[in-house]
DNA sequence: ATGGCGGCTCGCAGCCGA
């Protein structure tokens, strides 16, 4: 089985080449953040065409997130319970004996925003949330937009990011919490110690220089863990024309899929 | 160098992202 997530940066701006992604990578599970598309107006029938069942949780302007499955998904859940978030960041959703949530953890902005204590909180009820999930779900994915960097040699120039939300000790301790609960780093562990980044700056040629971060992550419980074969970044998808700014991450996965 | 780019909106300027 072959898992998949993509920070689109608006999946209307993006959907060509997301389709043509979809041809081409055959991905069986894809978790979208930043879709910034209102429910009524997401494009199932794109999704439909190229063979997959989709659901999503999106608001104009911002957010948003959808899962893609070459297959039913079923028991679909919005949100993390007890967090009542009027913000679209967490879907999640079962597909053959796999759990799999689509987050898109917040930004933060900077270390005096509020929007800063809201991310910390936000992390803080998705430990709470995965805790209970991998109670329920012992085949669990959570895969999206985290938007930290865990250590500094996720980030291309740790000094001039040292003391900026994405790579801040208290969000990297949350980030270190939730692993903790029983998940692994998927893309560090099997990827390997050159796995690159994710997410390359529009600005200032940041992705020719790779001047990036890794803050796209698909973290496995234990029993995906130990038969995952592959984790990777999709570098090409962002060296496209009018690409996203993240890169697709992929994780391949010796687990029955829709094909097998 | 806090801007640079890019996407969004009851748009044409200001917001947010990372």
């Amino acid at each position: 089985m072959k898992i998949a997530t993509w920070n689109v940066n608006s999946l209307r701006v993006r959907l060509p080449q997301l389709e043509q992604w979809l041809a081409s990578a055959k991905p069986d599970v894809l978790c979208l953040q930043e879709t910034k598309v209102r429910d009524s107006d997401f494009p199932v029938a794109a999704f439909s065409a190229n063979g997959y069942d989709v659901v999503f949780h999106g608001q104009p302007s911002y957010n948003g997130v959808a899962i893609a499955a070459r297959g039913a998904l079923t028991d679909v859940m919005v949100g993390l319970e007890g967090f009542p978030d009027e913000q679209c960041r967490t879907l999640s959703a079962s597909y053959r004996g796999v759990r799999v949530a689509s987050l898109y953890v917040p930004n933060g902005t900077a270390l005096d925003s509020p929007r800063y204590p809201y991310k910390l909180e936000w992390l803080r009820a998705l430990r709470a949330q995965s805790a209970r999930w991998l109670s329920c779900y012992p085949a669990l994915v959570l895969a999206g937009d985290f938007n930290i960097a865990p250590e500094d040699k996720d980030v291309y120039d740790p000094e001039a990011w040292q003391g900026s939300v994405l790579v801040s000790e208290p969000e990297r301790a949350a980030f270190r919490e939730i692993t903790a609960g029983g998940f692994t780093d998927a893309l560090r562990v099997i990827g390997g110690e050159d796995c690159g980044f994710s997410w390359w700056d529009y600005r200032a040629g940041a992705f020719r220089r790779d001047q990036g971060l890794r803050i796209d992550h698909i973290l496995l419980s234990a029993p995906l863990a130990h038969v995952c074969e592959r984790c990777y970044v999709d570098r090409n998808a962002r060296g496209h024309v009018r690409p996203s700014d993240h890169a697709p991450v992929v994780a391949e996965i010796a687990w029955p899929s829709a094909g097998a």
